[in-house]
DNA sequence: GATGAATGAGTATTCATTCAT
DNA sequence: CATGAATGAATACTCATTCAT
């Protein structure tokens, strides 16, 4: 029930995880709590069930951002500007129901979103990053993605006020192709 | 009290947030809960008193590597040597401390470690970095710490088995180089 | 519907009094739980009509038991096994279901069959008692098939272990002979 | 604690299983819930704990009776009057005790005092009983002793209204010395 | 200071029952 | 007639906190 998913998002976002309870959330929702019962198992599952759509809705604007063909912008940057708006969005709410997983042993399926993205850029490194040993190893690729993914992330939290700004994003560029050892210039025209 | 918290983090590493309240936490400090709430105004107290001894111990560790002078391992290096020692300690225990704190609005706490960290190398930064652009903006600070803070913290709750190794390593440091325009192998002897 | 008290009686007899809730038992019985209240106005309603069907049944048994014309067998012998199998059957549920008789007032209804069959003692005595005080009085009728009745409940819900053997027959063949002041050899050679 | 039993049996005299709750028992006994969890870890708990404490208290005065050395009243005459008098206190908290300790299991339980009665019975009866096969088996014990306690259950749940009655009295001695295979007129004068 | 028995507001969850389709 | 989604009152149990000893 997309009903009881707003509900919740609204309650966490006001008062945070202390002020959640079933009761609340059914009358938010307009429901009432044995509705709420027959759809999750559980006031967990409620949790659980929306942290996973977050991550799958993120994952799948920042990979359509790197494959979507815009000659004018550089993918890095457009996927850097898919994930600065996915986390944007909800911060708090975000925060808990990534805890709430991450609390349920979830780490992996934390963890997957970003493998995801970074086996799409695997598969395309073959073709883009120059040959030798600046070829990404499996530890490389981790350390890149988790350093966009969790800067981003900790920008949210932190509520900076430069997170939308191109400052922010160029910094992310330059993050991204220094570690990739990529020449800086080739972004450096992008709007 | 050493002995609550002591107790507290066992409990904590044990069972997770859910096992902890405070009659546990007396009972396994040895203690009543009455002395309990002597020391401590309140159950929170406890968990945020600890995240704070917590986040000083980290910063004191990673800022005296930096500037420990040992002309063998680059400063850098030290530093995520302490950071990765510091972050593998409890880990279940100390995720936990740091939402705790999060959730009370300290998110300014959090990040202050990092952004004291950060302007011991804004003074040092003048002396190392190459005069020019590649100067360190406030942004470009942000992102840098926050970048090689929050791989080590993620790769500590994913519990990666490469936490350790000489290869998770030297990808930071190909991280931090490359992002300050630093050569690789200015560094690559390092033991 | 013969299906719902089917269902019921399985779930009494595999989870007890709590695994027993109507949408189970409309689930069990393939129908649904609309379908139930089309047939009993309420949930103790089901249990209530089994209890008494079950009263029933067993008492029909005894009394048919005692007026079958086996001259082989005695017929307090008669009465005693029909009495016993009777019992033997769907012990918990049946246990069940006669407790919630009682708790909704049904003294009365779980003590009717009883005395039907002292009625039908009662008349028959006339033609098998010795004449004189041993006449049994009204009193003397309730404590004699009290005694019998729930010797046997009792070793149904202690399951003993000679609930069915020959022994334990005599043993309540005693019982009623000697309250009767009949000797007891009249049935010794009762197959 | 004295006030939760005697709130619980209060509450289950005047209204039954059904309107006992935890809450409500502390309301009536005067104590806070969590008090009340203090003491006992369950709900039910208190039901055990109550059921037995009745259960060793029947059993003891009937012990006691039957020990007592008043050569007027014959002691299985006095058994009687001490089990009659047991059970018609409390009748319905009682028999809501008997069944809360039956549905845990507690058939051994409630079959012990019994069992120790006819303990007694059994080390009294060889210097009573007439030698010869009259000797009780294990399985006449059960009989007898069933017998005799369940026709006084019964009456009390069914609320029958010659309970305390000299007649009653008699035909519980009649079972009993029938069975047995004494001479009624030994306890006829008994007082 | 230390103790720990007592407190009671707060909350997840169940399940008999209804009624629009 | 049958269905089963929706209802929401009811209830066991927890645990932070207090305060008389």
């Amino acid at each position: 029930m997309e009903a009881i998913f707003e509900a919740t998002a609204r309650i966490l976002a006001r008062e945070g995880r202390a002020g959640l309870n079933t009761n609340r959330i059914a009358e938010v929702a307009g429901v009432s709590v044995g509705t709420l019962y027959g759809y999750f198992s559980d006031k967990d599952a409620i949790l659980l069930a929306m942290a996973r759509r977050e991550l799958d809705i993120a994952r799948d604007r920042v990979a359509a951002a790197l494959l979507e063909p815009d000659p004018e912008v550089h993918p890095a940057r457009r996927a850097i500007r898919a994930l600065v708006s996915a986390y944007n969005a909800r911060g708090r709410t975000r925060r808990i129901l990534m805890e709430t997983l991450f609390a349920h042993g979830g780490s992996d399926e934390l963890a997957r979103p970003v493998n995801e993205i970074a086996q799409v850029l695997a598969r395309w490194s073959g073709d883009i990053l120059p040959p030798g040993p600046e070829r990404l190893s499996t530890v490389g690729l981790y350390v890149l993605t988790r350093a966009v993914d969790s800067v981003v992330r900790s920008a949210t939290y932190e509520a900076v006020d430069f997170m939308t700004s191109r400052e922010f994003e160029d910094e992310l560029i330059r993050l991204i192709f220094g570690f990739l050892g990529w020449p800086l210039n080739e972004d450096v025209q992008s709007p």
